[in-house]
Parts: C-alpha cells; sequence; structure tokens
DNA sequence: AAGCCTACCTGTTGGC
DNA sequence: TGCCAACAGGTAGGCT
C-alpha cells in the first residue's frame, strides 16, 4: 500500500515525465472514488501547463499552470505513464492525455489507477494547503519543527495510546499503521504506552526514528525506481525491510523473543514485550 | 472535548 | 477443493 515513502518514490518517478508537458485531453472513467470525482474536473485541467510535482503528507500534488490538482493513491492506487493507445486496465479511472506543446498531438497519457476506490482526485483553485484536505495537517516528519520537544508538547495530558498518537494527521502527516509500529519498535516504545506517560527525551529518539524508518523506505524506493512507463508497466511498490510489521511470532531481531500481535484502535501492531517499554 | 468508532471498497487470505 | 467471512488500509465525520 502506498505510504509516504511509496508517494515519494512515485513522486521522483513521474516528476520528469509530467514537469513541463500539456494537458490535452481528460476522461474520467469511473468517478466513484473516495469522494466524486468533480464533474468539472476536464474543464479545469484540459489546456494546463504541468510546472511541478509536490508532495504533502501523502497526497500528491500536480501544481499546474493555473491551480493544481490533488491525487491519493488510497491503498491501492496507483499511476503509470502509458502510450495513448495502449490498452486500459481494470480499475483504470482517471485519464489525463499529455502533450509536448499548447496544441499538437498528445504523445502521453498519466492513467489512475485503483482497485479499490479509495484514493481520490481533486482539483484546486487556491494555494494547496488551502484545500480542506491538507489544511490542518501537521509538519512532515522531514520538517525541522518534528522533534522531540515539539511530540512532547504536543502529547501533552494525552492519555491514548502512543500509537494512535503517532497516526493522527494532525500531530505529524503521514505516519500510517506499518511506519508508526516500525518507528516504535526502532524507538523501543511500547505501543500502548499512554502519549502523555512519555517524556520528551524518549520523544526525541521517536522523531529521530519516524525519519530514519522513513528514509530508509524512501533510500530503498530509490533503488528500485525505474520509469513509470509501459516497460514497467506500474510503479511497483517495493519491498521494504521491516523489523516487526507483519512479523508476529517471528523472533525480535534484538533479543529475539517472539515479536506480539495485539490490536490498539482497531488496529494490527506487532511489538516485543522485551525490547518496547 | 478528547478520543473512540464507523463508513467507504475489493482483492487476498485463512478457516472450516 | 471450494466457499465465505475476515481482514487490510487512510480519512472524515459521527458519536460518546
Amino acid at each position: 500500500m502506498p505510504e509516504l515513502p511509496e508517494v515519494e518514490t512515485v513522486r521522483r518517478g513521474l516528476a520528469g515525465l509530467l514537469t513541463g508537458r500539456w494537458i490535452r485531453a481528460v476522461a474520467v472513467l469511473e468517478p466513484r472514488l473516495r469522494w466524486p470525482v468533480d464533474p468539472a474536473l476536464s474543464g479545469h485541467l484540459t489546456g494546463r501547463r504541468v510546472l511541478a510535482l509536490e508532495r504533502r503528507s501523502k497526497f500528491l500534488l500536480v501544481r499546474l499552470d493555473r491551480g493544481g490538482l490533488i491525487l491519493h493513491l488510497g491503498m491501492s492506487g496507483t499511476l503509470r505513464v502509458v502510450s495513448p493507445g495502449a490498452p486500459l486496465l481494470p480499475h483504470d479511472h482517471v485519464r489525463l492525455g499529455l502533450g509536448e506543446a499548447a496544441s499538437g498531438p498528445v504523445t502521453r497519457e498519466l492513467r489512475y489507477n485503483d482497485p479499490r476506490r479509495f484514493g481520490s482526485v481533486h482539483w484546486t483553485d487556491g494555494p494547496f494547503e488551502a484545500h480542506r484536505l491538507l489544511e490542518g495537517i501537521g509538519p512532515e516528519p522531514f520538517d525541522a519543527v518534528f522533534d522531540g520537544a515539539y511530540l512532547h508538547r504536543r502529547a501533552r495530558g494525552s492519555r491514548r495510546p502512543v500509537k494512535n498518537f503517532l497516526m493522527d494527521t494532525d500531530v505529524v502527516a503521514g505516519v500510517g499503521n506499518i511506519y508508526a509500529t516500525e518507528a516504535l519498535f526502532a524507538a523501543g516504545i511500547r505501543p500502548d504506552r499512554k502519549a502523555g506517560r512519555i517524556s520528551r527525551a524518549r520523544y526525541a529518539r521517536l522523531a529521530a526514528a519516524v525519519r530514519e524508518v522513513l528514509a530508509a523506505a524512501i533510500a530503498q524506493g530509490g533503488t528500485t525506481l525505474r520509469d513509470f512507463t509501459d516497460s514497467s508497466g506500474r510503479p511497483g511498490y517495493f519491498r521494504v525491510s521491516l523489523r516487526a510489521y507483519g512479523r508476529h511470532g517471528s523472533p525480535c531481531d534484538r533479543c529475539g523473543r517472539p515479536l506480539v500481535l495485539t490490536r490498539i484502535a482497531n488496529r494490527a501492531t506487532v511489538f516485543c514485550r522485551n525490547c518496547q517499554r
């Protein structure tokens, strides 16, 4: 599933293919995504030029010469760039025909595919950060303000489990179940510990762990980053080396005792009873 | 009002 | 082997 590192990998892979091109045609084959696709999408996008690809949390942002596209891949979404005549696949929902100039032929096509339709596609006229999906999102994990002091301050008085706290998009952007599990394992913090009962020093470890696990995953994505065109078919979501997530029953790589599975806020949570306190 | 629960969706997995 | 329920995930909005 596309987590923050995967979205960043997609952004890097698509940037060179989209930047500078013109959107020459738009087709919405299935508007029933997580939120209905704006019926006026085609009118907003046709004739626009792509200026840059950006990312905020797990949202991919396509900056245009007027306004921009906000894409979320949900948990099964993919984007690929294909020849205009390439056969459609099941669950191809949105097609953007791209050209090299403001007029002339469509030379490439960006296709948004999402079997589960948990993702979404939005157009915005204003600044990205003012869009209702993006306003109120906490700092990016790699932003300088995201540190132990910040987490400690935000958690003050909170009695919910630190894993919930870490997955709260208002607290920090883009940390989902997998990387919350991994970061807590790396930091040696029990996921069910009350957020307000963790020291600033331990939060400093946690902030560093969040950055480390995300950076490592992005680096691994980078190594598998090929082109996002016909030949690769799909921007395959790389396998990252996970130390805790999905490894319940297997030995902890630090102490050898079996990792345990529990549920916190109805989410699968794996941790080591010995190494995480 | 903090923090929990649910809806949304379908491909995959596990149990009987 | 075949069937079907459970599960996975992020987010917003509803509920307590």
